[in-house]
RNA sequence: GGAGAGGUGGCCGAGCGGUCUAAGGCGCACGCCUGGAAAGCGUGUAUACUCCAAAAGGGUAUCGAGGGUUCGAAUCCCUCUCUCUCCGCCA
């Protein structure tokens, strides 16, 4: 969540800011709220603790008049007493309330969009950063989409995973488990090769952990909940690694801290059944290899570029087309204070497919996170960012239809030495 | 799952109703000492909120978390949580 003494030393940018995510009069209204209640905090609060201060000293003399046998004057004072912790009371309820109130409407407030984000409302408005400006593959009329290769070559089953769990929940089987392993540990070398380090993290994380990252109570509904253990399966390794720094002060020579992890990810996806979940497109049940960095505030947008950099490395060598497109104010993540989408061409469906999302959070993440550091003015919120790299499941449907010839599906070179075969 | 023992500052560890404003030690930083170092000596050593125009300096809270008893809680009571030991189950 924002800061909110950004919020009431910056009101203007943060309204400019709002305006940008399509926030209009009466939604703007919350800023003038939060430093209202904010206000009322501190009042209440100062009051208290300077009837808490003086009830320390009596009581304080309490003692030291009963040590000397003084039992009437204590009694006295004993009184003052109760009736100081009266007041206190109710002045911690008011500064309780006052206090939750600015933390629940603080965690309804988006980030603010960077600099650089184009206006617009909706995916349509997004603006292509680097366009593919090669000729996109040409299959000619008998290509087929991947979950036909899938059966024809017996590389996926989503019939399969209906019958042990549901739909939405591939079975990967033969090749196509193979390639999948493949590109799991093509990735994560990668992303060691770039100075990340590897961590395999749960893959079920508690409420605090999802409130941490935003995905509570932002996206209450889209994660799998274990309620018997007050669990969530993750919907990105995003979380459990961020949160590896929840509650840290980190030295300020370890940055930039950099992380990545294989995990599976889980999504209920309610309400976005459509025309284009078929195959892989978009199920319940992904492996996707995630980056994600903690850094220096003045270095976040370089590492953010050097992510990019790392991500459209990955595409160039898998031999994908890819665009990478700078999401507008609307279609931006809640938390995020620039996000770049790369999208990669399936040339049998002819559209391209989300496989990759970049975003420097700024202190977003890092103030619920109270990930900081020590620097000369003292204690502050340090950076994160993070980035897929890649998501598997429409990295496999794209390397499956764009390669496919008459005589079976070719590879990509960088990854023979990894399923220990050229094609399928 | 059952039984027991515990969670105190960066770390170890004392404290078990008022002087805890948390002893002592280690570590760390700075200074003195030294040709330089070690040792020794001295000083300092958290976080959040808040008061003050700011600095300096105050105030409040935090001894796993939350609640309670009391004029007063690290200390007593309740709930939760985590760790350790033993037993059971188990890849």
């Amino acid at each position: 969540m924002l800061e909110l003494n950004f919020i009431r030393t910056h009101k203007e940018r943060v309204i400019q800011g709002l305006q940008l995510r399509n926030y209009t009069g009466e939604n703007l209204k919350v800023i003038d709220e939060i430093v209202a209640l904010d206000d009322a905090r501190k009042a209440a609060q100062t009051e208290m603790d300077n009837n808490l201060a003086e009830t320390k000293r009596l009581s304080k003399e309490i003692g030291g008049l009963f040590q000397q046998g003084k039992q009437a004057e204590a009694g006295a004072l004993k009184e003052k007493v109760s009736e100081l912790k009266a007041g206190i009371k109710t002045l911690e309820t008011t500064m309780m309330d006052a206090a939750e109130r600015v933390e629940k409407l603080l965690l309804t407030v988006p980030n603010i969009p960077h600099e650089s984000v184009p206006a617009g409302k909706t995916s349509e408005d997004n603006e292509v950063y680097r366009a593919w400006d090669k000729p996109l593959p040409n299959l000619g009329e008998d290509a087929i989409p991947h979950w036909e290769l899938a059966t024809k070559y017996n590389l996926f089953d989503l019939e399969l995973g209906v019958k042990i769990t549901g739909a939405g929940f591939p079975v990967f089987r033969g090749k196509g488990a193979r390639l999948e392993r493949a590109l799991i540990n093509f990735f994560l070398d990668e992303a060691t090769k770039a100075g990340y380090e590897e961590i395999i993290p749960p893959l079920m994380v508690k409420e605090e952990s999802a409130k941490a990252t935003g995905q509570l109570p932002d996206k209450e509904g889209q994660m799998y909940y274990i309620g018997e253990d007050d669990f969530y399966m993750i919907p990105t390794a995003e979380v459990p690694l961020t949160n590896i720094y929840r509650n840290e002060i980190v030295e300020e020579k370890d940055f930039p801290i950099k992380l990545t992890g294989y995990t599976p990810c889980f999504r209920r996806e309610a309400g976005s059944y459509g025309s284009d979940v078929r195959g892989l497109n978009r199920v319940h049940q992904f492996d996707k290899v995630e980056i994600v960095q903690i850094v220096h505030p003045d270095t976040s947008y370089d590492q953010l570029n050097g992510m990019l950099a790392h991500v459209s490395g990955l595409l160039d060598k898998l031999e994908l087309p890819y665009r990478i497109l700078r999401l507008c104010g609307g279609d931006m993540g809640f938390t995020s204070a620039l996000t770049f989408d790369f999208e990669v061409w399936s040339a049998a469906q002819k559209r391209w497919l989300e496989v990759s999302s970049v975003s420097n959070f700024e202190t977003y993440q890092s103030n619920r996170l109270k990930v900081r550091f020590k620097d000369g003015k003292g204690m502050r919120l340090a950076h994160t960012l993070n980035g897929s790299a890649l998501a598997l499941a429409r990295i496999v449907a794209a390397l499956l239809e764009n390669n496919q010839t008459s005589g079976g599906i070719r590879l990509p070179k960088v990854l023979h030495s990894y399923t220990g075969f050229e094609a399928i």
